[in-house]
DNA sequence: CGTTAAACGAGACGGTACGTCATGTCTTCGA
DNA sequence: TCGAAGACATGACGTACCGTCTCGTTTAACG
């Protein structure tokens, strides 16, 4: 299962601890959910606050409440419904990496919310208030595990250590999304080894 | 400038050469010309057809004559706009493929146009009707001159010969669009360059 | 049957005998029942020139040619289809007065064109453009038998002489036709009698 | 003025007073007195609901909320918009019937809003749907007090008490709503006078 | 323990865009 | 030149959502 709830600043960031009516952390949960749903259903394009408030048994602007805008709420549901990284621990850095990656593509690939992540990815890229949750909830999350991995890749000496982390992600993450996602060939568990056994090629350190 | 008139095939594709009045293949040009403009501007989300039929100075019904929803008429536009891939041939043709992709990424990234072309491939990876001219005009194309490429560098002996040729594509393109696109990391030609000349290592003959 | 093809004016009354193809009368006869069978069907406020067209086998300009509006149109297909009036002469002329009016009434009451004449009135109330065909070629012809009616009528002692031959019109056909349209209600023959015989004691001399 | 906001119902008749934001019955008026001010400009065929609703300052939306189509909208304008009859009581029972036609013909055929009646029920003709309103909230109100002065006028002995007083009112109404709605002739106050008082020689008791 | 302020479901509201349809004009072809 | 076909600009149609705004009700925390 993709989702995980282990992110904890709560949605619309209600710091006041006022006099009023608490907010229910359960309709939090039953929004993102649903809008979860949507997404993997119909994709960003048809989504709705409409049906994701409908679906969640809640009111329009319960929803608008706690995000803004219809990108938001879909940005945060990303957010929550992608598990984070985990990252093996083999002793072998490298293999640990490709691992990850191939793990994780070929679930994404395998998940209809796959499809959505694009759009999303899309959105943001052209309205920073967007992409820095994501950015930030999303994208460093990964990336730190990754280089934590590529550090221990180096120490390992596995890893040619003129080639920057984020060099090293790009190379073997770039080809399985750039598949997956652009060219929209399958990309079942062979095709990932493939590419991902090729790629390390390029990382590891040179015979001569 | 990004846009190329290339494309042969008629937009709504009215072989008929039928009784009526024929259509005017310069509102074919202008709505494209009008959408490909908004796009960049506003983005595939803000993309209106009422907008697009202003700028072009023609009737909403006519645009939808042609292009029976946004989403048809945004992926024609894309299609439109973007220039065909043409390789040099400088007798090193690895060096030519990464040039290409270096050059390619480069323009693409610099462009107003690129940050549209993530959302439209999004709608397009969950509707094949969509999906498929994409693939047809846009996609192929492509294919076709890298696998070329590849081919010579097969001859070249400056490819592995057991790794296919979208293998070899996927590996130079995937990590430069993966980091355009989806880090949303800039991409200079001086990373550009770093990524694919890292990459060409690993689908360079082997020392062994 | 209530079509009638007698009036001999063509209808865009194109003089000239140019020098060109000349104009297919038949057309006009096509044109003109199509109409009149789509306002009977669907009244006129669903009346369109596309169906009209296709329904006679026609152009849509070639209707245009003729008649250069929807209303236009309508009002000459009124006319075309309904009847003109052709009172008896039993030597009784109010008798055949009455006969005449109830005559009318209940036979457009029954018949589908019925409800139609009263949206084609409507229409030509704020339009002397349109009023005036009507006028002339639907009001004034039945006016005119109407007021020889009358005449004959004076002649016979049977209606009073101070009244204008058009008050005798409006109090014989008056209430038929405010029953019929106005307030809906059913006019078979027998209330129609009830109404133009005691109409008739208002219009008949005095006993003192 | 003709505007009298005496009708009760609802327009959309939500009666369930419900639990969301109530219907704002400003909302009602203002739409309404729009309606009716462009029928009154322009006619039944060129109202349109855009034009209304920017009138009325309001979302089109909204007006198809309440009135789900333009001959719903229209119809509960005329009924919104036309003052309902009342009858003097001068103890000439006939007199006071002659008083009301006649003012409500010539007051009706002095207002913009009169040439417009006609094009409403003609719409109202074939939809019993829109028929029902009208019958129900305009012309049995105007029943009821007619009916009433039949019945006073046969108390007096000046209405012959074998005629109907449906009939009565057709013969009254009939001539001089024929006069102006059919045959578009002038119907100043004099001409109005000669049809009611012919007319009403028609229901007196008679000398024989 | 009662106040009270906010959350909540519902749904109206002013907008904007959708995709369709009809109008009346025009342009091309074939007769 | 007519007539059939159909493109074209225009503009209204009726629907769907948007994001905001009342409503009346519920629910905790404060006083």
């Amino acid at each position: 299962m993709l989702v995980s709830d282990e992110h904890k600043s709560e949605a619309g960031s209600r710091q006041g601890r006022g006099r009023g009516r608490p907010r229910n952390a359960e309709v939090d949960r039953a929004v993102l959910a649903a809008a979860v749903d949507l997404l993997a259903e119909h994709g960003f394009g048809q989504l709705t606050v409409e049906a994701v408030a409908s679906r969640a048994g809640v009111g329009r602007p319960t929803v608008y409440r706690r995000w803004p805008t219809k990108e938001d709420l879909a940005v945060h549901a990303l957010i929550h419904s992608v598990p984070p990284l985990t990252a093996p621990d083999t002793g072998d850095a490298v293999g640990d990496l490709c691992e990850l990656a191939v793990g994780f593509v070929t679930e994404l690939s395998n998940s209809p919310l796959g499809s959505v992540v694009l759009g999303v990815h899309a959105e943001c890229g052209r309205r920073p208030e967007l992409g820095n949750p994501l950015r930030e909830h999303y994208l460093q999350p990964r990336d730190a595990v990754i280089t934590d991995l590529v550090e221990r890749g180096r120490r390992e000496g596995a890893i040619r250590p003129d080639i920057p982390a984020d060099t090293v992600r790009d190379l073997v993450f770039g080809p399985l999304i750039y598949r997956w996602l652009i060219t929209g060939e399958p990309v079942d568990r062979a095709t990932a080894e493939l590419l991902v056994s090729t790629a390390r090629r390029a990382v590891a350190p040179g015979e001569r």
